[in-house]
DNA sequence: CACTGGTGTAACAAGTCTGTAACCTTGCTC
DNA sequence: GAGCAAGGTTACAGACTTGTTACACCAGTG
């Protein structure tokens, strides 16, 4: 059975989530503080760690580079719970390596196929932080959250970035503005659907000549191709 | 069409939440009571249940725990209605298996984006994300919305790609006018039996020599065979 | 407090699709 | 073969989609 270590203040949400992990089938551990995360982490080597960014005496980030550092616990998954979309740009520039992060409010169960997601890639492929993307010229380095394009490098903010990612993980297949606006926007997002495009735009500008892999597929939405 | 069943103990919210989701094509079923609600439940088996958190009789949370208990109604999302953003209502509606909440008063298009989200997801998405059909010369790949005739791509509209689509889903068999109408065009148009006509004239010009494939039965309508 | 970079929305311009209607062709019945 | 009905084809105006630009707003920063 699965061990999933959460390290999450609140109480009651804390508890929420152990027991929709449990009825999952996974085993939880839960602690309240991240001094007490690291401990049970090191101690009991969870296969993920949930991981509140806002906890009380140290933060997340701290405990997930805490994590990083010893060679045990280096290879365990992390994904982190933030309060606010906002915070988890800070979180993306200190380069922390979450494998992947869900913003309160979320649904329990897009929350547990994301667990089941990351659980079923760290068995057999590398680490999603470490891993590196390449379509065509374009190169996508999950780990520093950097992209070239035919060996040079790009700057793209969050959103685009996160676009980027989103069509070169689902390389070629046709994704449609509801489905982007939901998973690279995140699933509370209430917006206009011509903000895909509008940030398309601006994605394929500063991809220049790399720009035309983005694809628009009339009446579906977009994709992105060799 | 997609059927969604509200619970919802006032009249007037019942049916102002009736008539929108009608308005943007589900069908809506309304009841006032949590013994309803569930009964109606598991006679219809809706793609979506709106549940209020208050109810008189039974509890919102009280419908949500049944609904999860019988194997017919446990796969079908829930949103739950909530009168206050309370912490515990969010854990209790969570904990009982709701899959989304939104806090009363809410906006209507708030509201009805959060419930195309869920029914995306828990509907076709994975349906035909990963397949490739084969008919003859012509290979559809559903991912990329790509076709190919005897190897080469050939560039379709959105309408052409789904009543391709359709045709070949329907392998062989003879598809009457007025259900292409239906199914590839959409429940609610209206339209001259004509249009399928001349779709499938386009079709089978982009088609080149597999335009042969689509057969026209005199008198019933069309199929796509070897 | 001004400034800046990032976003989402609105608005407009192209350009593409598409339903309809009109006219032509084919196949069937007698 | 005539007459007729069903299907094929074509042209076109209007509807719809998408690309692009501009702009207001927000948060962070100096």
């Amino acid at each position: 059975m699965k061990k999933v270590l959460i390290v999450e203040d609140e109480r009651d949400l804390a508890e929420l989530l152990a027991y929709n992990l449990e009825k999952e089938g996974y085993q939880a551990l839960v602690t309240g503080t991240g001094l007490e995360g690291l401990e049970t982490a090191r101690r009991e080597l969870p296969d993920l760690i949930l991981l509140d960014l806002m906890l009380p005496g140290m933060m997340g980030t701290e405990v997930c580079s805490s994590l990083r550092h010893s060679d045990k616990t280096r290879g365990i998954p992390v994904l982190m719970l933030t309060a606010r979309g906002d915070e988890i740009d800070r979180v993306v520039g200190f380069e922390m390596g979450a494998d992947d992060y869900i913003v309160k409010p979320f649904s329990m169960r897009e929350l547990m196929l994301r667990i089941r997601a990351i659980l079923r890639r760290s068995g057999q492929e590398p680490l999603n932080s470490e891993r590196q993307i390449t379509m065509g010229t374009i190169v996508i380095d999950c780990g520093s959250h950097r992209v070239t394009v035919a060996g040079v490098e790009i700057e793209l903010t969050s959103t685009e970035y996160k676009l980027l990612l989103y069509l070169a993980e689902h390389n070629g297949r046709v994704m449609k503005r509801e489905l982007l606006l939901q998973d690279v926007w995140g699933y509370n997002f209430v917006g206009d659907t011509r903000t895909v495009d509008t940030h398309v735009t601006r994605l394929r500008n500063k991809l220049g000549d790399a720009g035309d892999m983005i694809k628009t597929v009339r009446g579906f939405g977009y994709k992105l191709e060799e």
